[in-house]
DNA sequence: GGATGATTTCAAACTATTCTGAAACGACCG
DNA sequence: CGGTCGTTTCAGAATAGTTTGAAATCATCC
């Protein structure tokens, strides 16, 4: 191993942790994805705690949640008891699955939420005088905003789902198509 | 003021913050941002406080901070010294500024430490012999890896950029395109 | 210029999250 | 089975992030 490719490495490893937030994951998290990625290879338990300096604890849980997400897997070496992790190699297939945990997780149930809390401010078209009309419009300029959220999120999730859809091209030949385009295109309207 | 009315406020203020984390800023804030979005109109610091309960502090450095996003506005009104804030209404346009943001904070620096990280391990052709011929096979592998990676995110800054570009119509066409698009399409390859 | 009122700053208090390490658990072997 | 090796769990410790509140600053008015 040469010293260039090791300090390469960390660097990754440590720009990667950064980028945590971002993907709404712990730091460590993101750094033992970050070690299994760019190694390439399977690593077991304590080789990952022994390069990243981190608790069996936290190696075990944060293997797990990688797990969970759908990003690493489990595989075994004959004739060793220990598990081994690898990272997927294919970066589209890591994002497809990032994105689809994140749809799961967060704009499925903003989605419900937001149906719900249109359905607390139905229009009341019986109340009569100045009073009850300026209610009235109050509540429609609420109701507009709740339901264009409603239809932003609905997009985004449908673009979500194409994206992660069994073929999984949706967006890289989105991508490779408006990357194409010329800058104006799509103008006029 | 109906009582439907600001119970349903109070919820999506709610579930706003809970979606604090995804787009990489503080619960409050995001709770300021939704207040100011839901109302949808002008309040003033002392406002915003007394709605959300929180202190003076708190409240002009979220101020602040959304102002950095550019994603509330200042205005005043006529004989009153006090600053008063109000939210972008267009919601393809709070998500284009949003975009824009996080395409500055998190993924232009990332493509720079990942073009860093790719110079720092040349292929070393000079070398000769059995262990020369396994480094430069492991380098290889790990500048293709890094390489897939850079190429990935200039496609997603590429993206983003036609998202947040002066037209600003770019995804939400792609959007419709993609939202029109058979299943299936795409998958000759 | 001084008084008034609004805004910003920031150190300290508080809260939430993450990490550790040791004990409990589980699986495989002989 | 009992022993060994490996994995998981979780209460408490450590850390990171957020909020407060009061003092400093700034802007405006008279």
């Amino acid at each position: 191993m040469t010293a260039a490719l090791t300090k390469a490495q960390d660097q990754f490893i440590a720009v990667w942790g950064q980028m945590a937030g971002a993907w709404g994951i712990s730091r460590t998290m993101a750094e033992v994805h970050a070690l299994l990625f760019i190694v390439g290879e399977p690593m077991c338990t304590d080789e990952v705690m022994e390069r990243l300096q981190i608790s069996r604890g936290n190696a075990s849980m944060s293997l797990r949640a990688l797990l969970d997400w759908g990003i690493i897997e489990r595989s075994h070496k004959r004739g060793d008891r220990k598990e081994y992790f690898s990272a997927e190699q294919d970066v589209w297939a890591l994002f497809r699955a990032i994105v689809r945990e994140r749809i799961a997780r967060e704009v499925d149930p903003l989605l419900a939420s937001l149906y719900e809390i249109r359905d607390m401010t139905p229009a009341d078209r019986t109340r009569r005088g100045e009073a009850a009309e300026a209610d009235r419009e109050r509540i429609e300029a609420h109701n507009k905003r709740i339901d264009e959220m409603l239809e932003f999120f609905r997009v985004l999730e449908k673009l979500g789902h194409r994206f992660v859809s069994p073929s999984g091209r949706g967006l890289q030949l989105a991508a490779m198509l408006l990357g194409r385009l010329p800058e104006g295109a799509g103008e006029a309207r």
